[in-house]
DNA sequence: ATCCTACGATGGACCAATTCCAAGTCAATA
DNA sequence: TATTGACTTGGAATTGGTCCATCGTAGGAT
């Protein structure tokens, strides 16, 4: 129920910023709202072509990357070759991942570590944003 | 004069840990530790072509892989495609990377994010590390 | 409601980064 | 210095992603 209103939310949005509204892009919207863990590019086609059958490789990755130029979602780089897409793009966080299986979840730690570098250790940088990314074994990949 | 300690002992340890030295091993271990940048790993090949005309990219890409297993460097996934090798692991830091021409250096900040992440947020992980990493300009893209 | 047309979707070719593999080579031990 | 299991090689395969020419359609105009 929530959910369905966050949704709405997301592609309302996205209406009024003028992003045409196709099925495919509904598609791809609807998928990476209507999950809490990050997907990859892969993962959001799978789910897609659930949906949407016809739905082609290209238009998710078109679609993925018009929501990150959008600043609707957020592109994590992990150590695994395929980038994540987070769509919890709106509110500050950081991220938490499985070294193992790769799972991400949000976590929101105390503390700003942008405070944590003092200007002697910017280099001349404008800096402009930190990332922050635990690391460690889910639950699952723990006792197995 | 520094350097060439340095790396001698990065040899030495690499050889007291059991690892069977090879011509090309040493040269990967060379071109890591007389570079203060972090390097892809086709940048590593490049510089060891150098050094071992017919040294292959699958060695480089194993010789990398152990290292980043022993411990001795740390892997840095960028937004790049391309990972990038960093062979200062053995002290404690975070990296400040340019989002335009994705640059990246050492940064040590003050503070410890492992403690600012609360029992409550760690969803039943096991939490074994955490990067940090600064993002904005450097100096010559804050210009230009 | 229908027509236009600029923008989006398609899928197959292409590319870059990395991994795999079978065969040849060599460092370290005996 | 002979042996041998670990290392190296290069080329093929895989993976994740991009490009492009062509076809389709959302949404404004009529």
């Amino acid at each position: 129920m929530v959910r369905l209103v966050v949704m709405s939310d997301l592609l309302e949005r996205l209406r009024g910023r003028g992003w045409r509204m196709t099925a495919q892009r509904r598609v791809v919207a609807e998928v990476l709202d209507g999950e809490h863990v990050h997907l990859t590019a892969d993962e959001v086609y799978t789910r897609a072509t659930a949906r949407l059958p016809e739905i082609s490789r290209a238009t998710v990755y078109n679609a993925l990357g018009e929501l990150v130029s959008l600043g609707e979602v957020l592109e994590v780089a992990t150590d695994d070759r395929a980038k994540r897409y987070d769509p919890n793009a709106h509110r500050p966080h950081h991220h938490l991942l499985c070294s193992r299986c790769g799972t991400i979840r949000d976590v929101h730690p105390t503390g700003d570590p942008l405070a944590d570098l003092p200007d002697s250790e910017r280099f001349g940088f404008t800096v402009s944003g930190v990332e922050v990314t635990y690391r460690g074994l889910c639950p699952d990949c723990t006792t197995t």
